[in-house]
DNA sequence: CTAAATGCAAAATCTTTGCAGCCTC
DNA sequence: GAGGCTGCAAAGATTTTGCATTTAG
């Protein structure tokens, strides 16, 4: 019997995706699609944005990397090994931060009045970062 | 001296807008631009994309709706009128619901570890609906 | 009647995909 | 070498805009 086909894609390792990680995981908070691709090409000028757009997707499917949408509308990314944090988004200058603490103690399983079971939440605070003060 | 141009646009109240407001305000919670214009067209069935977004567009500048984004990355419109609210998306049918209570008591003004000063916070649950259990 | 509003289709954006050549493994 | 990756450009998807016609006031 021949054995099942393997879905697993072999990944390579390249100066694209190293970059494009790192940039990521060092941003102080989540950044869109154009600040990755702005921060990626000044280590690597000739980048395309879709090789952007297919690393970020590679990155969201194999876990290295979550989603952060605010309501600006505009996705932006941040490394999934960040535990459980909230966020702030900054009127002024417009860019998301990483909180260290959670000033709220939520369970992460509750039911709330209306028969709705809750098994997550996400917190987001506006107003004027450090910088901008 | 001649008085300075009012930029107040004449609007006119139209059957499109009548029926774009009342979707949106009579939904449970906030919905999508794809959703509201199907539930319209139930009222005018020849309604475009195109006066869904113009009439979006206008109701948030005068102030009657506002949006609502979640990690899914759309968009979502309710009634401004609503007051100071959370919200809770079905992770079964994707819907978004409006929460009567606040389970958590924060207050709008405060200063955060690290200098950034709060003025507003946005609160959304992930679980199942009742609809849904 | 006058000018705002609509519907349609073209245009502008943003994101994904097809492909030939390049580069890991 | 073989097949995954990349950059480029074309293709899709979503939102905006131009314009002639319709319609509120």
């Amino acid at each position: 019997m021949s054995r099942m086909t393997t879905h697993r894609t072999n990944t390579r390792r390249t100066t694209q995706r190293d970059t494009i990680v790192e940039v990521i995981t060092q941003s102080p908070g989540p950044i869109t699609v154009e600040q990755i691709h702005e921060l990626a090409k000044k280590t690597i000028p000739s980048l395309g944005i879709a090789t952007v757009y297919r690393t970020i997707k590679l990155l969201l499917e194999n876990g290295t990397i979550q989603t952060v949408v605010l309501p600006d509308g505009l996705s932006r990314y941040e490394s999934a090994a960040l535990g459980h944090h909230h966020h702030f988004r900054c009127r002024a200058c417009g860019n998301v931060f990483d909180l260290d603490i959670c000033p709220v103690k939520l369970p992460k399983d509750m039911t709330l009045p209306g028969g709705y079971t809750v098994d997550d939440h996400e917190l987001t605070f506006y107003g004027t970062c450090p910088n901008c003060q």
